[in-house]
RNA sequence: UGUCCCGUGGUGUAAUGGUAACACAGCAGAUUUUGAUUCUGCUUUUCAAGGUUCGAAUCCUUGCGGGACAACCA
């Protein structure tokens, strides 16, 4: 037998060697998001390789807030991202938030300052952005760098007793103006802030920065391998930095490149502008590139983590194709969703020669696509039928398969039917077709012998069930939204909504549930939507069906 | 005009000094009671130049290209 070996990405290389090794017995890792957003696309990535490698290398993974600005998060964010990475189908060890922390981050700050590493600064931003210089450029020492380690320690008690105002102070790591990185030149590491924490309330007035709370937390929680994004490179030496100038457990941060993909914003910032603005319906449109948004629109967790794993882990620069996640919907949902059929855009049948008043129900598979046999459900069939507008040609071009007059159709699980006479209104238009039936060719008892290339789908007018159906096109138009230096809103697509207020259904769909997943035959995949009444339902097109006419 | 990270088909990802491969996309064709699914085939690849080596996508050097870095954001 072939074992399949499947190849490592940098990290799990970095961690198998680190477990040969014997540095680790086993790993930690941790999903970090700062609960002032909804979690999107990129993060599915990132949530699917933290918990993917602890799955793998039998660790735990815990879920923190990286809450440490109490004036951009709130508690509505920690919920929903929470929603999401159960949805996702993961499970947290742990649920932690770095606020947890403010008492013992403190105790490191207090013990940075006591020996000589830190210190309180009386500049301006404005000052602090003048001392930084710039990166070619070596920055300068500020005038108070010289403070006794007493006076810090009264100082910054008095920061965190409120007796200086937003912004009058913070506190700074001294490590070099000159530093060759940026970030080592004596970063801000505490800062006054009079804001009402989510979770710590007014307890706190003064607010550790990621750089003094992301690596530490790690430490406390002595996660092994704390995975995140490019831009965080240039930070990793200041991480170090700490853990070694506190002397706590050394967790070690790798960076892997972020998710980007075509015709898709990923900046949490620019999507909540999105919402604030309407120009979207919310955080769970399902147009957004939101995991909320998605799985309104009925994307699965199952596509998402093939997706992941399909997109890989490296470290450069990427743009995946919008179609590969596509195909991942497609692959999965083919194999779930049950067939139904739903007349679009209708165009009246009448079958002449079928008797007036009769009604017959006509099986049909649910999915012949399942791993398992989904079954059939009825579908009625009687006199007067609607078909897509779409299925008719007067004048059919030449490789057209459909109906057209004098030719014959195979209604799906129905009866193949020929077409007889066209019924036009004053102005031209087709209005509807007599058509006449085979009564020998019913699905799956076909004594007919007649062959027919088309197969469409049909409802029975009488039975058919209006509702409405929302296709979804790509919310920006272009290609690349990283690479664009104007306003993202030019970009938008004009046309990613389409609303279909009233199209015809088969009875079965009045059935449908939130959270079921349907394909309407020839149409493509549909979800229920949480929108809907019992007096209207509502449909979202999660994907169109591939289309190789 | 500094430091760091990164360069493999159109897009991603593998090949860990020994035949450049897999997926998506694209293009053909077969099958099909969904123009879906399934199946078959095809197109298209190592940034450049030197060097090391019997042998380089891989190691070295120098270029070139892309990205990141100067918030009391994370």
């Amino acid at each position: 037998m072939m074992t399949e070996e499947k190849s490592l990405n940098f990290i799990e290389e970095i961690i198998e060697a680190d477990l040969k090794a014997g540095k680790h017995k086993t790993i930690a890792t941790r999903f970090p998001p700062e609960p002032n957003g909804y979690l999107h696309i990129g993060h599915a990535k990132s949530i699917c390789l933290n918990f993917g490698l602890a799955q793998k290398y039998g660790g735990k993974t815990n879920l923190r807030f990286d809450d440490t600005n109490p004036v951009t998060e709130e508690t509505e964010y920690v919920e929903n991202i929470k929603a999401d990475v159960k949805w996702l189908g993961f499970e947290w060890a742990e649920e932690l938030y770095a606020s947890d922390y403010f008492p013992q981050l403190y105790a490191f700050a207090v013990k940075l300052i006591n020996k000589g590493f830190a210190y309180v600064d009386d500049s301006t931003s404005e000052e602090m952005a003048k001392q930084k210089g710039a990166p070619t450029v070596p920055g300068t020492n500020s005038k108070y760098r010289s403070r006794s380690i007493e006076e810090n320690l009264k100082l910054f008690t008095e920061m965190k007793e409120g007796k200086h105002p937003d912004g009058s102070k913070v506190l700074r790591a001294k490590i070099d103006m000159g530093h060759v990185n940026m970030l080592m030149r004596d970063p801000v590491i505490y800062r006054v802030k009079h804001a009402h924490h989510h979770r710590t309330g007014d307890t706190w007035c003064v607010y550790p920065m990621y750089d003094f709370a992301h690596g530490q937390s790690d430490a406390i929680e002595q996660i092994t391998h704390s995975v995140c994004t490019l831009e965080f490179v240039p930070h990793r030496e200041l991480y170090d930095w700490f853990i070694e100038k506190l002397e706590i457990y050394p967790s070690k941060q790798y960076e892997f490149a972020r998710l980007n993909m075509t015709y898709t914003m990923m900046s949490k910032r620019k999507l909540m502008q999105l919402v604030n603005e309407n120009l979207v319906s919310g955080w769970d449109d399902p147009r957004m590139p939101t995991l909320s948004g998605a799985r309104r629109r009925g994307y699965t967790p199952e596509a998402f983590r093939e997706f992941c794993e399909k997109i890989g882990v490296a470290k450069r620069d990427n743009l995946i194709d919008l179609s590969l996640l596509e195909f991942c919907v497609r692959e999965h949902l083919n194999k779930i969703a049950y067939r139904r059929m739903v007349v679009f855009d209708p165009l009246k049948v009448v079958i002449t020669n079928y008797e007036e008043g009769k009604l017959e129900m006509m099986p049909s598979e649910n999915n012949t696509e399942a791993a398992e046999n989904a079954g059939v459900r009825e579908m009625p069939f009687s006199r007067e039928l609607f078909i897509e507008k779409d299925d008719f040609m007067e004048v059919p071009p030449k490789k057209y398969f459909r109906l057209s007059p004098g030719g014959m159709v195979r209604l799906k699980s129905g009866f193949i039917i020929k077409c007889g006479e066209v019924i036009k209104d004053a102005n031209g238009n087709v209005t509807e077709l007599r058509c006449t039936y085979i009564s020998e060719s019913r699905s799956g008892h076909d004594t007919s012998g007649v062959q027919v290339k088309g197969v469409i789908h049909w409802v029975s007018a009488a039975h058919a069930v209006p509702v409405e159906v929302r296709q979804y096109e790509k919310l920006f138009v272009t290609e690349d939204m990283n690479a664009i230096e104007d306003d993202f809103k030019n970009h938008l697509n004009p046309h990613s909504l389409h609303v279909l207020p009233k199209v015809y259904a088969e009875p079965a769909l009045l059935n449908a549930k939130v959270g079921e997943h349907f394909q309407f035959l020839r149409m493509g995949y549909f979800c229920l939507d949480p929108d809907s009444t019992r007096e209207k339902l509502v449909f979202n097109r999660t994907v169109t069906l591939r289309d190789s006419k």
